[in-house]
DNA sequence: TATCTATGTAAAATCCATGTAAAACCTGCC
DNA sequence: GGCAGGTTTTACATGGATTTTACATAGATA
């Protein structure tokens, strides 16, 4: 789902038809207000930001996006008719993840849309993360195996999320507690172990995908086989 | 690091001078061929790539650079004189990180490029070493020797880490037990001459890259080969 | 050459990280 | 309150990693 803020309603519609042409959801806002209540209801994948609106500036938006938890790793694409440099810096450091400049072409916004869904995905997206036989779908918060679904509690799922969007990296137990509670441990623990544990019994043979570095961690093994 | 490949050499002067203003190490090519010897040597962070160039399209390096394993991972920022629409898509599909439509400042240059590597550094960021047939990557804690992997204990690869940190740079038993250990051991100790004797038998025949100086300690000798 | 010291290395001894079962502890829910 | 997961702690066995030991060997020194 993409959502669109643009008060020219003519640009706006065309932005719309041409995205659900190329096989997206998308959503369309005049102003700010209903864009916020769109939010709470719902996250999109991607928001496409005019800079110049009539009640709250762009710049704020994605300001006041990127301070709030939930909407911080939301990709955001800026469009302004001005094409003054100045804008673009602000945009950019504020952390746009890309930008248009006015009169842009349809076939371009869908590009780059589709670019920096690429880019985004692998840490945001609820794209479905696969390595061998096991494939993660963060949105539906399922595992499967061969196909088959596999039940995983909470922190269980974190933990290979984590491994499978990182494949073959090592994570040492201080980083798995950190990324995946929250919070950085001061003592030592062996939960981490104990959850490694049932993820491998759970996973069956793709269990041994996950294999342990001694004395740093454990990492997810990247099957070759292709 | 950061490649500038551009042909035209004022602009290269002026992006490499803007580049090393903001704090970056940056080198320029005026064309693909000392390029690509470039990269042989060593892979920089992020490349700045002029679509037209004189002998090799820019768009065909991107999908060179994308196909090869090495270069894969590595952001690209594409950058052309034309405005057309049509580069941009291409430039896009085949997998640029972003685009910069000239004439473009200089400040805008930089805040993309920041913009780029914050999103993609803490992916990509694994900083490999490597000596001649040896590369280690620690964020994946393997060792490759020709290609192929070897397993190593984690003092082992420690020790290795640290001479390749420091290639031809000799370490003192007291050294190594120091950086590799952490505390510094009083006594004396054989434990080292140990994890050298099997960390160069694992290695095979670039165990022989590593040195003994008498009387001193180990060290990498960097092959000169090139 | 004879001698002395530093290093290579195999094997034994020790240590300690990890796997795992089971108990204890939470937390939301009826 | 009590139940049903889920999560964390505890405890212990095990095997791999590390260290020590012992001796052979190569280099240095005179």
């Amino acid at each position: 789902m993409i959502y669109c803020v643009e008060d020219d309603s003519n640009i706006r519609d065309l932005m719309l038809y041409a995205l659900q042409a190329a096989g997206y959801e998308a959503a369309g806002f005049e102003e700010s207000g209903p864009f916020w209540e769109a939010l709470r209801e719902s996250l999109p994948d991607l928001i496409l930001l005019d800079i110049m609106l009539p009640e709250e500036d762009g710049l704020s938006i994605l300001k006041k996006l990127r301070s709030a938890q939930a909407t911080a790793e939301i990709p955001v694409i800026m469009a302004t008719a001005k094409g003054s440099e100045y804008d673009k810096v602000i945009g950019l450091d504020l952390g746009a993840d890309d930008y248009l400049v006015k009169p842009f072409g349809m076939l371009e916004m869908v590009a780059r849309i589709k670019a920096v869904l690429r880019r985004t995905s692998p840490v945001t997206q609820s794209a479905v993360l696969t390595a061998g036989p096991i494939s993660l779908d963060p949105a539906k918060h399922t595992v499967l195996v061969d196909g088959n679904p596999i039940p995983l509690t909470l922190k269980e799922f974190d933990i290979l999320r984590l491994l499978l969007e990182h494949p073959g990296q090592v994570f040492s137990r201080a980083q798995l507690l950190e990324k995946a509670w929250g919070i950085d441990y001061a003592g030592e623990t062996r939960t981490v172990d104990v959850h490694i544990g049932t993820l491998r019994t759970k996973l069956g043979d793709a269990g041994r995908l996950i294999t342990t570095v001694r004395g740093v961690g454990y990492k997810l093994e990247v099957p070759d086989d292709k």
